[in-house]
DNA sequence: AATTATAGTATCATTTTGGTAATTAGGTTA
DNA sequence: TAACCTAATTACCAAAATGATACTATAATT
């Protein structure tokens, strides 16, 4: 992601889906406050879509934006542990709002809608 | 986008992002807000940064979902018009509230934000 | 007959995302 | 003491998405 570095985002807008708005990202961050603390592995099983690689990535890229924090314990088998930053907890409000707003559209299209 | 029409989302959050979550959705939905109605050139002049064919396609999956909705007028030159559906136009305090977050973000980094 | 205007396509190049196997290293087991 | 286990990643190659640029269509206008 080196544009997104380099770019200048265009407005406000752009700013904030350029930070939120990889594939992962919102449930990422909507599993860290469920969870208050998620272990990197833990996250892997709840993102069942998602690869090892793309979730370091993503996780990465989470943390680089101080979304999210990553705590190492220097231990053997490895202990990574995430939290949401500050910054990232602001964010929580409106990706319940987004949630909300898919639950009832999952609902209009007569499916059942799967908590997350 | 073949994937996206055909599995599944995991849940809510998943849904919603596959929804609005291209890197210029919530811009076009935004303008779309803000003009009430706008033309493909009016798009393309807006969205600076957008190639004729990621804003068509950007276009026709917002079409696809029912976000955004599009009027021909046959003739010539071509005109088409866009506009938001109730669905699309039920999506913009979340946009707002994200553009508010985005701001505040741009501020505290000490750079002048954009107006959308 | 060439020019203009608008909303796109077509084609090819680049970037991003995805899948799977390999790596690391200290502790436990055989 | 050597093979084995665990958890968090990296390495490598394939597939998909995005991007840049040129081209098309057509009626009215110059």
């Amino acid at each position: 992601m080196k544009k997104k570095d380099i770019q200048e985002p265009i407005c406000a807008v752009d700013y904030a889906f350029r930070r939120i708005g990889g594939k992962y990202k919102g449930r990422i961050i909507w599993y860290l406050y469920s969870k208050q603390i998620m272990r990197y592995g833990e996250l892997r099983r709840k993102l069942t879509d998602i690869t090892p690689k793309m979730l370091t990535q993503t996780l990465r890229e989470l943390e680089d934006d101080q979304l999210v924090h990553r705590k190492v314990y220097h231990e053997v088998p490895p202990k990574v542990e995430y939290t949401l930053t500050e910054t990232g907890a602001e964010l929580i409000p409106f990706i319940d709002h987004l949630r909300q707003w898919g639950d009832h559209q999952i609902e209009k299209e007569n499916r059942i809608p799967k908590s997350c």
